[in-house]
DNA sequence: TGATTTTTGTACTGTCTTGCATATTATATC
DNA sequence: GATATAATATGCAAGACAGTACAAAAATCA
């Protein structure tokens, strides 16, 4: 073979021209259908069926996508752990007062376990826990690491807010997150029984007058609302 | 017929004296059996098999006893309910210091969610919220009442604490209950992922030292540790 | 065009599942 | 002892379930 021209320089994340027949699925959007079959009903009561009515894809293109049904359940998870950590990152990256902030993380958590069509469905964290996690030593390591990673996120808000001055020297970062997961664990907990939003940003408000300090809730002039 | 003397004159509540075959299996024990499978297992995984096997009673016999599966879980929740309010129930009624009171509700609620021959199996208030409640109307109703109930019993004991002075008059005593049942239900989720015990108790401790707001805790000479 | 590769669609297997039908056993009453 | 009653034990039927085999289809490559 004569030295020739190689053809594109393998850039390849673009369109690497697969060859056989192409997928009549997109792997992602596929993937949050299985994902939202699963917050909702959970993985024992959800069928394979289910999945690929769900999905559009048939149960051989499923498998070879994806795995049998425990591994579709683990990379569903993974998706949700990715999909909240992103649309928390943001909140949790910018400079702002500790309530606020606060604020920004329950409503988006809020949003996150109210969605759904047929009803809120909680926190897919807070699902695995309650069924899976029991049986399935790595779900379960999985669902930790769910757990661990938000006391962590917010003991780092109450870090910096102690840091910068806006909660007391006695305040435990530690303990203040602990009580914001609980929050978080209660609403979604609630949220699947179907109480209303209201109730539940009573108990988010409650909760984050507890944390910053009922007195620096009373500022003055905070904007909005004259 | 003539008049005749016609028994005993139904006190019928020690034994009845049933007519046919005697039942090879206690009701109430087999209930208890079919509540730890599903505890542990959740509805959707817990098969009929299971069931049979777990309570010694066959199949027939369970559908006599209790009706089909989902009557059978019904019942087994509202067993477990009658269970965990029969041993809280005095901790409620007792005269004690506030904190004392917490510490005991939160100590009953920790055995309960601990126990369990294969590991801690939480509370199965939020295992059902997790699971059936979303698509049962009637399951979700009796989680509603479960999660209410928790609540309601909290806050009576803050006011109590706030009437006797234990708390200051700026105290909120449904706040401070749902900051409790929040605690209540983290450390159920936890308990799940096998969240070792000590871990679960300090969330406890940090929680009950926020309600009851730090300083008075240290009240001097409470007896031991000296 | 023909070969190769990858995915799709259909159908199949064996197992598990729920609920029930039937026959049997053990007790109380007459 | 005969009869009625209530439970047990066995096993069946219809369907759901997870996972796979196999052939047809649709693309690239030569």
């Amino acid at each position: 073979m004569v030295q020739k021209s190689k053809g594109p320089p393998a850039v390849a994340s673009e369109q690497p021209k697969r060859r056989g027949r192409p997928r009549a699925y997109e792997p992602d959007v596929a993937l949050g259908k299985a994902l939202d079959l699963f917050r909702t009903q959970g993985f024992a009561a959800t069928s394979l069926d289910d999945l690929s009515e769900a999905t559009g894809m048939n149960r051989p293109s499923l498998y070879g996508a994806f795995g049998d049904k425990r591994e579709l359940y683990i990379k569903s998870y993974q998706r949700y752990r990715d999909d909240a950590r992103a649309s928390m990152t943001e909140i949790f990256r910018e400079e702002m007062p500790l309530r606020q902030r606060l604020e920004g993380i329950f409503a988006c958590a809020l949003n996150i376990y109210l969605s759904g069509e047929t009803g809120p469905r909680g926190c897919f964290t807070v699902v695995t826990a309650a069924s899976e996690a029991v049986s399935d030593p790595d779900i379960r390591a999985m669902v930790l690491e769910g757990l661990s990673e938000l006391d962590k996120a917010f003991a780092n808000c109450f870090r910096r807010a102690k840091e910068k001055g806006e909660l007391p020297e006695t305040a435990d970062p530690t303990v203040l997150a602990q009580l914001a997961s609980a929050t978080v664990h209660t609403i979604a907990i609630r949220s699947r029984a179907r109480v209303p939003r209201k109730e539940l940003e009573a108990i988010v408000k409650g909760a984050i007058d507890m944390m910053v300090g009922l007195e620096s809730s009373r500022r003055p002039g905070d904007g909005r609302d004259p």
